[in-house]
DNA sequence: ACAGTTAGGAACCGATTGGTACAAATCACA
DNA sequence: TGTGATTTGTACCAATCGGTTCCTAACTGT
């Protein structure tokens, strides 16, 4: 009954993730957005409602495409021992850098820029990284070598290991050298040995 | 044998400093910079060369001021064991934050920010950064529970500790609950029982 | 074919960005 | 008391920011 749309808002969103991915939410400007994202600016309010409501929704996407991938590696599969599944994590983190991405992690990256004058971006980030932090707590439990400790320490090692992937993911962005990202992830691996 | 400058570039570059620390390097509009520094255009551009040479100069200061006595107190005295003063920092960190103080971390935020795409940020920053790595590593070597690492192991673990650093920051400054950088915190000070 | 409805895209908006130009004010020295 | 040197502050600059307006193009149901 009307002109139907030629593009499709998930496609776009997703195309739009990539660019603040790469720029952070201040660094990307409208016009890179639309670049990006392959519409005109008409069409861009016309099918989002602003730049933030877009970021919202980024961050609801990266969620989905990236925290919840996380969160899954280390709640499974029983398999693999707890603490294997956040060593492989880690790795994976330092991997990425090798391959050559520098882009670190958009909530990372947020929580370092509008989140901290921004309260809905940082509620938003407030939850990804929780469910990290639950997602650490559950590979924990999980761990042969863990699941004995008891729930309060247990639990601060989560938020512990926590901050060490926003650390990571923020020096991975910075440019530090790889080998020092290497060394990080290595000092977790051999933590597996020693904190029990 | 001419009009005398009504400020003194130190002082000014202090404020700068902190008005940097608070909104970030791409947050902190000149006319912000301006106000906090408490001179006008003309003196700015006469005193300093721009945005950026400041944010240099600022990047230099901060160094001295926060870097500088980090390592320090991790570096000495001998009457503190090495894990003890690398509990104490990061206790201060978290006490900060209990303050009121969620500014962060000067140099972290710029590692997320601007360390990204301008080359001489990031060289600063990671210049930075090895001050602190080199802090913890000394820390380390007069840890009685750690010195009798090997050197490669203490090098990453001392490596691991600069990137919790980090992510503790950035934690800060995204308005994080007080109570996971509190856990987060706690977890560290459990590691010296276990990290050996 | 036509009416109704929506998407697309360019022109435009005021506000703000970092930076420059220049005249007036203020000093030291003769 | 000039005179030369330097700071100061204002006016101004082009460029860019995110966002709005509005006309035209394109489609659907009748």
């Amino acid at each position: 009954m009307a002109r139907p749309r030629e593009f499709e808002i998930e496609v776009a969103t997703q195309k739009a993730m990539n660019v603040f991915w790469e720029y952070g939410y201040g660094g990307a400007s409208l016009p890179a957005l639309l670049t990006g994202m392959g519409i005109a600016r008409g069409s861009f309010y016309k099918a989002f409602e602003g730049k933030k409501p877009l970021f919202m929704s980024v961050l609801n996407l990266y969620d989905k495409e990236a925290i919840a991938p996380a969160v899954t590696l280390l709640s499974g599969p029983d398999s693999l021992d707890g603490w294997d599944r956040i060593k492989l994590l880690f790795n994976l983190v330092s991997g990425a850098a090798a391959k050559g991405d520098r882009r670190g992690c958009l909530v990372c990256t947020a929580a370092a820029g509008p989140a901290a004058y921004d309260a809905d971006i940082a509620r938003a980030v407030a939850q990804a990284l929780d469910k990290m932090r639950k997602g650490f707590e559950t590979a924990l439990g999980a761990s042969a070598a863990h699941s004995s400790m008891n729930e309060k320490n247990q639990r601060a090692f989560a938020d512990m290991l926590t901050a060490q992937y926003v650390g990571l993911r923020i020096l991975a962005r910075s440019q530090a050298p790889l080998a020092t990202l290497e060394r990080s992830v290595s000092a977790i691996d051999n933590l597996s040995d020693m904190v029990t």
